[in-house]
DNA sequence: TTTTCCGAAACAACAAATGTTACGATATCT
DNA sequence: AGATATCGTAACATTTGTTGTTTCGGAAAA
């Protein structure tokens, strides 16, 4: 399956919006994505919801800031896209009255709630501001465009 | 997408054959995973190139364990199934010259390898004797089926 | 020689994100 | 008021990987 970029657009976009600023139409950002306006409404519409953003709609709209960046975490739009779990357990569901069965799947929900709750630190710890200071310190002096 | 359920199913089969021993055959384990002998001889076939289990053609064949299940860890079984990461970070490739997205791809790929890395010491320091063992403790007398 | 196995190829089914089209609502400009 | 630019939303097609299914061939035992 394809692999889920809402998570790394938004943080694209995010970014983006602070560093080059003003009001961006849906159009514009899905040039930007490679995508349609579509499908950027879809999730800039979600952050939205959690007041992460705010849409305008109209001649001259579009999509600006709600909070400064050093004020949103990796988790806050993750959130944002998918109330629940980041990391889901491989396990099966063959036949859920056997002990043998059961056991494996344990093993393997302990061993992915170790993994979530690593993502879950580096993702409250780390602030989009961060992200704009990595860019910008690798963009060295080179200019972000779009 | 569903999700990839051939480790825990492969799990739950290698304990089952300790267990309650003997050759087992394709049809016999499918019927406990409630699926098809070719999906499972897939999935088998995948631990045989590895070493973990060997089949047998003909009459009276079948597959049976070829180590012990303290001579294997989760990992060994992960890795015959599927070679690359466990994790895959969910980056965009949308704009591969910007700035901002690499760094927002970056983080992403630090905190997915930080939780990877947790999953690879679960798996590793896991083999399949443990798996067993709360099996038989969760059992608690209760038999062990099919 | 018949039966019972695995091995492998060639599909169909399914699920979730993405891409696309289309239309309605709303705010601004002239 | 009318034209224009935007978002909001519904409906559908596309894509991609796992799973499920059918079908044949080959090998070993009875
Ligand atoms: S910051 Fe990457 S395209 Fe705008
Ligand atoms: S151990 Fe055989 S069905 Fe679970």
């Amino acid at each position: 399956m394809r692999t889920d970029g809402r998570l790394a657009r938004m943080l694209h976009v995010l970014v983006h919006m602070e560093l080059l600023g003003g009001r961006k139409t849906s159009e514009r950002i899905a040039l930007m994505l490679n995508t349609n306006p579509v499908v950027v409404r879809r999730s800039l519409g979600a952050l939205r919801d959690r007041g992460i953003v705010e849409s305008e709609g109209g001649r001259g709209g579009g999509w600006k800031l709600a909070r400064s960046l050093d004020e949103i975490t990796v988790l806050d739009v993750q959130r944002a896209l998918n109330e629940g779990a980041i990391l889901v357990a491989p396990i099966s569901r063959d036949h859920p009255t056997c002990p043998v069965e059961c056991a494996a799947n344990s093993v393997l929900e302990e061993a992915y709630a170790a993994a979530e709750l690593e993502l879950m630190t580096k993702y409250t710890t780390m602030t989009l501001a961060q992200i704009a200071a990595i860019a910008l310190a690798n963009a060295n002096g080179q200019a972000v465009t779009q």
